[in-house]
RNA sequence: GCCGAGGUGGCGGAAUUGGCAUACGCGUCGGUCUCAAAAACCGAUGAGGGCAACCUCAUGCGGGUUCAAGUCCCGCCCUCGGCACCA
């Protein structure tokens, strides 16, 4: 039988017909498997990058049915946000209509490539009946004061004209354009994340079945410190300046503080300063420079003394008040103590201003205060210099001076984290509007339930200009107070598209539901996610948004599993020739001519042989050449067998019997290849192998129809997740009339995997000098016996006499002298 | 700088977790078919040496443990990814 794009169309019609795909939520007795890819941003059409991801998708979900699982694999489009709006922009159309011509032809791509989705599911998060529960989710966070408006130093992208959250600022620049960050004080919409830093966290280790580097990215991100915070009061001055450290253990040290430059003491303490106009020229300077700058390796330390001192509250040593620009303003309490005899950055400083440095944690094979940078010290040690804590190791000293700030009122115990808050508002019109309206004597105020969804008015100009294209819209902006029914304006700006995509795994168990976001008692049948699949490149930012928004809704009682994706897999990117696929590099492998030459299945099969999927891979035309001839033999012993007129004997012969010993080896190779980490690549190579096996027992005719028939069968079920259609098409030839994927999985049978004889490595002082055929009864005195009587061994030996002999059941005997 | 992943033929990559390194595929070479080419099929293919049977050396480098190491331990080198002055 040849394999024609015929082929393909038959079955995904027959598909669609018999709704193989459409999975029932309620009333199947099959145990549920939730199998879900990250859905597609619809800006471009697919590569064969993209391609990956479906097509792994899709080999699980139908290796699981097989299995006999109820399997829920739902499609949508995450279709709202900056890559559509400025491709919509430089082609000169209304984003809407962009990303709905892209939808048209992703879904086109994806039915051409015989992806099963349960397509009466679909989602598009720019419909208004999706943001719609989008604004929900919103008002629901700022009902308990987790959606908040604040004034604050933000991020943003002047190309994009918008602000950005910190998980979109990638080493300064922005994550879409690439273009220098700058920050801006601005009044901004956030989601407080930050009061569930120590739940992500805490949580990690619910999460068994994730990649262990998304975790630890995870970890990083979040970002936890344990230490203290201190009182320092300031000299001849009523302010008192609160630092955080990890190292109280070095106070004793502290020969400076550092405020940052945006420490709201500053004022206070510079007001009567001769040198103030100095020192304010210096903050306005640090300020305005950009966030990249500090990147570079030659970044400069700087500061200015503010003129004042600070006691140091466990010695009351006279501590000078610096401004420095390593000093974070986000971060802590934006003002630390210095110890420079610990800390690189402190002795930096310390050394271009002459400052003192005072050894004060003693290492084992060091001491004295350091004189270079290399010398600085940071680890853990015993105290010197420490007064009454000399002679502690830093652990103890850490806890006794923590007591001892608590019992004075000098400080307490803190806890820091990296994590910021998520900066959700966008000065963009392609989004879901943010749901509050604005009156002048009511203030904010949030639209009521009943008016949602406020729907993204039609507009001519959505170039970005600063501000949200909506605010330009009178008939938009103009509205009335729910409260007081007085005159009052909207919101303008729209939500980060990684609100949408935070939620949209709830929706697809009921996505027509008109009364709320998600029908709980289903969803919680549903969920967790049983497998995830998607881009590492979201390890932080779309998987943290979702993993947050999900404890919120559990907080609120509306689910009741903590954690939304059970196991994760994230693949590895295909790249040519040694890039990341791209239209700028002219890289892009676009399907449609492997289709078209091809088929679906030949694609589909290399790219899951090309490599381990988790791994990046290189695409390489030539490897489709390989998987096409695979097909082209394996599809001619379908032929082979319908010819053959050589009936079994009621006993099989010694090929046969080793043919039926491949068969089900390979069955329980790959389900094992599968059951695992999703080893396709090798689960493919063992088909291959055992087709090879075929080849030589017919050319040797030694097989008859039966257990040639079995060969053949097994080979199209074992590959039927790999290639759908062509395993159909065998299915149906080989007479049976239901779909492959309405059958089982094929079960190893033990019987023929027992084995009389094997051969195993014989081996003098480590080394294969020979092979030699056993019967498994043998025992280790009989192989032993049997191999040194083996040529090739007496040769090996000399005449040297065995010292010990080592025998593995079954695999090697190793002969030692 | 810190954290993580990895380094195996000409190439993509296997190796049941300490037990026959290089499965499977690509590429290359040789053969069959053909006027010829392509396709297809069959065979060979880690490197070096030898007429040969065979021998020696090979999993980034250097040590170690073991009867046995790609796999375990110690010390380096290189590549890729994440974070990046977080006190």
């Amino acid at each position: 039988m040849d394999y024609s794009k015929k082929i393909d169309k038959k079955w995904q019609a027959r598909w669609d017909k018999e709704k193989v795909f459409n999975a029932k939520t309620q009333g199947d007795r099959r145990p549920k498997y939730y199998c879900l890819v990250m859905f597609p941003y619809p800006s471009s059409e697919l590569h064969v990058g993209h391609a990956r991801n479906y097509v792994i998708g899709d080999a699980v979900s139908r290796y699981k049915r097989m299995q006999g699982f109820n399997v829920l694999s739902p499609i949508g489009w995450d279709a709202f946000g900056l890559p559509a709006e400025n491709q919509a922009i430089k082609h000169k159309i209304h984003p809407r209509e962009w990303t709905l011509k892209n939808i048209q032809r992703i879904k086109e791509q994806l039915k051409s490539w015989g992806i099963g989705y349960d397509w009466p599911r679909e989602i598009a998060t720019c419909q208004p009946d999706y943001y719609k529960w989008t604004q929900d989710i919103f008002l629901k966070l700022y009902s308990k004061g987790l959606a908040y408006r604040k004034e604050a130093q933000v991020n943003w992208c002047d190309s994009c004209k918008t602000v950005l959250a910190n998980e979109q600022v990638v080493a300064g620049k922005c994550e879409r354009c690439s273009s220098e960050v700058i920050q801006k004080d601005l009044r901004q919409w956030f989601f407080k994340i930050t009061d569930y830093a120590q739940r992500l966290l805490d949580d990690l280790s619910l999460l068994g079945d994730w990649p262990e580097r998304v975790k630890l990215m995870q970890e990083n991100w979040i970002g936890k410190s344990v230490g203290v915070e201190i009182n320092f009061p300031v000299q001849d001055s009523k302010t008192i300046l609160n630092c955080f450290t990890t190292r109280i253990d070095t106070i004793f040290g502290a020969t400076f503080l550092g405020l940052s430059w945006e420490h709201p003491a500053i004022a206070e303490l510079i007001k009567d300063s001769p040198n103030k106009k100095e020192i304010e020229l210096f903050i306005e300077k640090v300020r305005n420079q950009p966030q990249s700058a500090r990147l570079i390796d030659s970044f400069q330390k700087q500061g200015v003394f503010t003129g004042k001192f600070a006691l140091n509250p466990l010695n009351g040593k006279k501590t000078p008040v610096w401004i420095a620009n390593y000093i974070l303003p986000g971060y802590g309490t934006g003002a630390i103590m210095c110890v420079p005899a610990h800390d690189t950055r402190d002795f930096e400083f310390a050394v271009q201003y002459k400052l003192d440095i005072v050894e004060v944690i003693r290492a084992k094979d060091k001491s004295g205060a350091p004189k270079t940078v290399s010398e600085v010290y940071e680890g853990e040690g015993i105290m010197v210099n420490s007064g009454q804590f000399n002679g502690l190791s830093s652990e103890q000293g850490k806890e006794k001076i923590s007591d001892y700030l608590q019992e004075n009122k000098i400080g307490k115990r803190a806890v820091n984290y990296k994590l910021r808050d998520w900066l959700v508002s966008r000065q963009r019109y392609w989004g879901a509007p943010i749901p509050i309206i604005y009156c002048e004597s009511c203030g904010e105020v949030a639209v009521p339930d009943k008016d949602l969804p406020v729907v993204l008015p039609e507009v001519k100009e959505f170039l970005p200009t600063g501000q949200s294209p909506l605010t330009y819209i009178d008939k938009f902006i103009k509205t009335k107070c729910p409260k007081c029914g007085k005159a009052a304006r909207r919101e303008t700006d729209t939500m980060d598209t990684f609100v949408d995509s935070s939620w949209y795994y709830l929706r697809y168990i009921s996505p027509q539901e008109k009364k709320t976001a998600f029908v709980s008692s289903d969803v919680n049948n549903w969920l967790p996610v049983d497998q995830y699949i998607g881009g590492v490149e979201h390890a932080i930012l779309h998987l943290m948004y979702s993993r947050f928004i999900n404890k919120f809704l559990m907080d609120q009682g509306l689910i009741d599993f903590p954690e939304p994706f059970k196991k994760l897999f994230t693949q590895g990117m295909i790249v040519k020739d040694g890039n990341k696929m791209s239209k700028s590099k002219g890289n892009v492998v676009a399907p449609d001519y492997i289709i078209d030459k091809y088929g679906a299945d030949i694609m589909r099969l290399y790219i899951l042989f090309m490599g381990p999927p988790e791994k990046d891979a290189e695409w390489q035309d030539e490897g489709l050449g390989g998987c096409f001839r695979f097909i082209q033999r394996a599809l001619k012993l379908v032929d082979m067998l319908a010819e053959c007129s050589q009936n079994s004997q009621s006993q099989p012969n010694v090929q046969e019997k080793e043919l039926l010993r491949k068969i089900h080896s390979t069955i329980k190779e790959v389900t094992r290849d599968l059951e695992g980490n999703f080893q396709f690549n090798t689960a493919v190579s063992r088909v291959m192998e055992l087709v090879n096996q075929v080849y030589k027992g017919i050319n040797q005719a030694t097989l008859g129809k039966e257990v040639l028939g079995q060969a053949v069968k097994t080979v199209f079920l074992l590959l039927s997740p790999f290639t759908p259609h062509i395993s159909e098409e065998v299915n149906q030839i080989l007479g049976n009339k239901e779909s492959i994927f309405k059958s089982s999985w094929p079960l190893v049978n033990e019987e023929y995997l027992k084995e009389e004889e094997v051969e195993i490595a014989v081996l003098v002082n480590g080394k294969v000098r020979d092979k030699l055929k056993i019967d498994v009864s043998w025992s280790k005195q009989e192989v032993e016996k049997k191999a040194l009587s083996l040529e090739k061994i007496k040769n090996a030996l000399q005449e040297k006499a065995p010292k010990k002999t080592i025998y593995i059941d079954r695999k090697i005997v190793n002969i030692v002298t």
